[in-house]
RNA sequence: GCCCGAGUGGCGGAAUGGCAGACGCGGCGGACUCAAAAUCCGCUGUCCGGAAGGGCGUGUGGGUUCGAAUCCCACCUUGGGCACCA
């Protein structure tokens, strides 16, 4: 009965109290504001003489169906860690802001007619109520979302930067549109057709600048849907072409774009990654994506003119036997021959109605047609098969290829597949036939698959070039370049996979643009003093539906619906004229792209960020040093698209002026993830997970068993458990604790909530230790602690401050636990707990389950927040012990342990192994063949 | 198909070349209680054995080493990512 408890047990309701209470005063305490250098927000004062640190978690989606359980434990880690710096010294930044733009407000928007600033606004109301009570020490002043007019007035503005600015190849940055311009004025910079620039008329003028910005307009590929009125993505079409929503017709068609040229910095972003502190497989995926390749193009002549291929290995072009074409490459028709036409469009409607993922599947075996033509192989001379194959794709190179079945896995089987002829150009090593059970030699027909690698080249030489004195890949590859390039006969280059980013959508919940274009349909930059330009109120926020049918309409997007808004009279250096807005918006990506610099100043009205204020949270810390944020914490399901298009504005930024820093997020770390058991009963449905009950390894709901799969926690699988019902059940700190001592940060677990227990019963036993249950008094005296417990408490807190440096937040935990399974019997026996132990305990104890320590440190007699007390440091003298006992092994098995004083070397390890009458019996009289004697570590005796 | 991770008690995990299983959950036994809950104490990898003690054990099979959960090779299972990228 809960009337019999103590009335000070710590228990859901007593945590609840004193968690509200600390919340509250932090809040109107102001604790966990950092000061700033400069600016509005500026303290100069504070700031002096303390380091700096920045942590940041990956920015938050405001979620209609609000958190579970798995959302905040990043944001636990990072709190623990950045409260625990606090108490190192530094002066720490940590807020949270909300990526409130995109799609799903939207649709609940077109669904109600709520708009959905509305709806967004009660998300986020929502999402802040539920992360505060968790008790982070989050810097409230600086929590901004990305749907505050005050945020994208700056979104549109740095948009403006890049719309104004160019890529400098030959300074290999970023410049003012202006710069450019001039160049063209002064005729330093030829113009395309080398007419003089002031002969040019002012359209001609505005299509050479608006070609080559950084934000361009351009016809792109695309999936046009205009049954719904808007353009989808690859996973919103379905395998028969049809829109996931309302299964209208999909086109793939190009239509007029705004794109972001990020491909002009693709080298910066590979070469980059060597100097940021990031998990190893994260730059891999980003290099992969990047996809540089360094090969050449080379043309090769047909009766249809040259066919261009891009190939990363020129040095095997002695060895191309034959040629393949993408169904859509443009010789097609003109390389048919007509007994072959049947065939090939047959082939070509066939790929059409593939998709590309479809196409990419390697485990599908090559198809291929025959055009009927050949083409010539430039360095051979020969003749060529001209093949076509959907396995080549349009979209990459130059949608044609130059096969070479013995140095390429798909090449060969197609060239098997089809008789086609293969051609060794480079020897394989004899191990390699070793294993594949052949006799060496250089005749193909023998080999089971192509070899891949460095090899002595053979068949690689005509009457002006050869390669037979290299052995490396590299070697051939430079001469083959440079002969390619003496001929005419192709140019040495660099791919990328990497293209540029489609960077409009025809939705309503978006920043607009802050572009106008004028009645030649030239595009305008909106004048700075006019940002933001708002979103117009509507009605109604669905894209207009056309004719599902009508591949060629044109979208109509809803801010096209607000005549008012579209039309608009601006003086932009003409006079006053008549100008009609861009009625696209921008991706979510753009808010979550530059949110980490507002954070620095988000009261700033004069500038995005104030670049003292940038300075000092974000530049350089050295020579070579990149800058950035000192730690970002977030899943790995962003490795790629935003982290990279992030770095690319950061980068733009950087180059002209605006930044110190040349990345954004200097160390990242990924978290992982909670995920949970959910359960199906025989139908397939989901029944809830929180009623399963297991019975000898089966489970069963009402009855039934049921299947229990592992995975996402999400409301369709009922297996939801959200922070709310761990508050209400267990507090915020037996929660926090909870996920930090379920494993590793970045490791993945499963949530189960039977185990949440043992934390509340750990801090039970601390509250005990220092509080009476019964009266609330404390029961910390200054008498001092036992040798024993002493010793326990530093090596504690050696232990501890190293796993919190280290992020291994679950190690520390266990320790603490230790230290306080120490405390228990000393505090039991005496009925006091000394204070030389209560208040390191205290301290260590803060940065995980904060409420506590902080209730614990008043009741203890502190005035102050426990904040920003020093943790406390490790007394060298009590860590070390004068004997430690080390095992014995025999033939490396553990048979015994002895003790040896610590710091005995080799010889005096030797001789107490030696005198221990059990080593001697273990011996049994036999001398040892080989001894191994590691001093502290153990004696191993070879028999 | 390719790339990158991960496989340790009944469960989450600890140990990153030197005592496998810290800490927590669960389970078993005990104390307190009329009883139950809560709390506290003890035990808890597995096999053989009455015990003392011993054998075996980190997905599987090999290898390196005085010594391997840890390093190397091959395979299996599983999670994540994806691009036939020429």
């Amino acid at each position: 009965m809960a009337a019999d408890l103590p009335r000070y047990r710590y228990n859901a309701a007593f945590a609840d109290t004193i968690e509200v209470k600390w919340q509250n005063h932090w809040e109107a305490n102001g604790t966990f504001e950092a000061p700033n250098p400069a600016g509005p927000l500026a303290e100069p004062d504070k700031v002096a003489g303390r380091p700096k640190l920045f942590v940041l978690d990956m920015f938050p989606y405001p979620s209609g169906a609000g958190l579970h359980v798995g959302h905040p434990l990043g944001y636990i880690g990072t709190d623990v860690f950045a409260r625990y710096k606090r108490m190192t010294g530094y002066n720490v930044l940590h807020s949270l802001g909300y990526d409130s733009f995109g799609l799903p407000a939207e649709q609940h928007a077109i669904a109600t007619g709520i708009h959905p600033r509305v709806n967004t606004e009660s998300n986020i109301a929502n999402m802040r109520r539920q992360l505060r009570r968790l008790g982070l020490g989050h810097d409230a002043r600086r929590s901004i979302s990305t749907t505050d007019e005050a945020y994208y007035r700056w979104t549109q503005w740095i948009f403006l930067q890049i719309f104004g600015s160019w890529y400098d190849e030959s300074q290999e940055k970023a410049r003012p549109i202006a710069d450019l311009e001039a160049e063209y004025a002064s005729g330093s910079r030829p113009t395309p057709d080398g007419r003089t620039w002031s002969s040019l008329s002012r359209n001609e003028q505005r299509k050479i600048i608006d070609s080559q910005r950084l934000v361009y307009l351009t016809e792109a590929p695309v999936n046009w849907c205009p049954g719904l009125g808007t353009i989808l993505a690859n996973e919103e079409v379905t395998a028969e072409g049809r829109s996931d929503i309302g299964n209208f017709p999909v086109f793939k068609r190009n239509m007029r774009q705004w794109m972001m040229r990020i491909t002009a910095y693709a080298d910066r972003l590979i070469d980059d990654l060597d100097r940021l502190d990031w998990p190893e497989p994260i730059k891999l995926m980003q290099r992969n994506w990047i996809g540089r390749s360094e090969g050449a193009r080379v043309r090769f002549p047909s009766p249809a003119g040259e066919i261009e291929v891009f190939t990363t290995r020129p040095d095997t072009l002695f060895g191309a036997t034959f040629m393949v074409l993408s169904p859509e490459h443009p010789l097609v028709d003109a390389l048919t021959t007509p007994p072959q036409k049947s065939a090939v469009d047959g082939y070509r409607a066939a790929a059409a109605a593939k998709k590309d993922d479809e196409r990419s599947d390697d485990s599908r075996e090559k198809t291929g047609v025959f055009t009927g033509s050949y083409a010539t192989n430039p360095v051979t001379g020969q003749d060529v098969p001209v093949w076509v194959a959907d396995y080549v794709l349009m979209g990459y190179g130059t949608g044609a290829i130059m096969a070479v079945p013995s140095g390429d896995e798909r090449d060969f089987a197609f060239a098997r597949k089809y008789s086609l002829p293969i051609v060794a150009t480079q020897r394989p090593p004899q191990e390699w036939f070793d294993a594949r059970g052949i006799a060496a030699n250089i005749d193909c027909s023998t080999w089971p698959e192509a070899y891949v690698g460095d090899g002595p080249y053979v068949n690689s030489k005509n009457a002006s070039v050869s390669l037979e004195s290299f052995t490396t890949v590299a070697e051939a590859k430079t001469a083959m370049n440079q002969w390619l390039e003496s001929q005419g006969k192709g140019t040495s280059a660099i791919t990328y996979k990497l293209r540029d980013w489609l960077f409009a959508r025809q939705r309503y919940w978006g920043e607009p643009f802050p572009i106008v274009f004028d009645d030649d349909g030239n595009p305008h930059a909106v004048p700075d003093a006019q940002l933001p330009v708002l979103l117009p109120e509507l009605a109604d926020f669905k894209p207009q539906g056309l004719d599902p049918n009508d591949a060629v309409s044109e979208p109509i997007p809803p801010l096209a619906r607000s005549k008012e808004w579209t039309t608009v009279e601006l003086d932009l250096g003409d006079g006053q004229r008549t100008y009609r807005r861009e009625v696209n918006v921008m991706p979510q990506w753009a808010g979550s792209c530059w949110y980490e610099l507002r954070y620095l100043d988000p009261t700033n009205s004069q500038a995005f960020v104030d670049k003292d204020v940038e300075r000092y949270w974000m530049g350089p810390q050295g020579p070579g040093h990149t800058g950035g944020v000192d730690l970002y914490v977030g899943g790995v399901e962003h490795a790629v698209l935003h982290l990279l298009y992030s770095r690319f504005w950061h980068k733009v930024l950087y180059d002209l002026g605006h930044v110190s820093s040349e990345e954004p997020f200097h160390r990242l770390f990924n978290q992982g993830y909670i995920q949970a058991y959910a359960y199906r009963d025989m139908r397939g449905q989901p029944v809830p997970a929180n009623e399963v009950e297991e019975r000898d390894g089966a489970y069963f709901f009402e009855g039934e068993e049921v299947a229990r799969e592992y995975g996402k926690m999400g409301k369709s699988l009922k297996n939801i458990v959200t922070p709310d019902d761990m508050y209400a059940e267990y507090g915020a700190d037996t929660f926090r604790l909870y996920e930090m001592s379920m494993g590793p940060l970045e490791a993945s677990r499963p949530w189960n909530t039977r185990d949440v227990v043992g934390m509340q019963r750990f801090l039970q036993r601390v509250w005990r230790n220092v509080v009476d249950e019964d009266s609330g008094a404390t029961r910390v005296t200054d008498e001092p602690a036992s040798d024993d417990l002493r010793r326990a408490l530093h090596k504690c807190i050696d232990g501890v401050g190293a796993d919190m440096d280290n992020l291994r937040f679950n190690t520390a935990i266990a320790k603490l636990i230790e230290l306080n399974n120490a405390l228990t019997p000393y505090v039991t026996e005496r009925g006091s707990c000394p204070r030389e132990v209560a208040e390191p305990l205290a301290v260590m104890l803060s940065p995980l389950c904060p409420h506590m320590a902080e209730e614990i440190w008043h009741r203890i007699g502190h005035k102050s927040t426990i904040t920003y007390e020093s943790f406390p440091r490790a007394d060298a003298s009590l860590l070390a012990s004068d004997t430690i006992e080390i095992p014995v092994q025999i033939n490396g098995k553990v048979k015994y342990r002895i003790n040896v004083a610590v710091g005995a070397d080799q010889a005096a390890t030797k001789a107490v192994a030696m005198a221990d009458p059990k080593v001697i019996e273990l011996l049994g009289g036999a001398t040892p063949k080989k001894e191994v004697i590691v001093p502290g570590r153990l004696v191993n005796f070879v028999l």
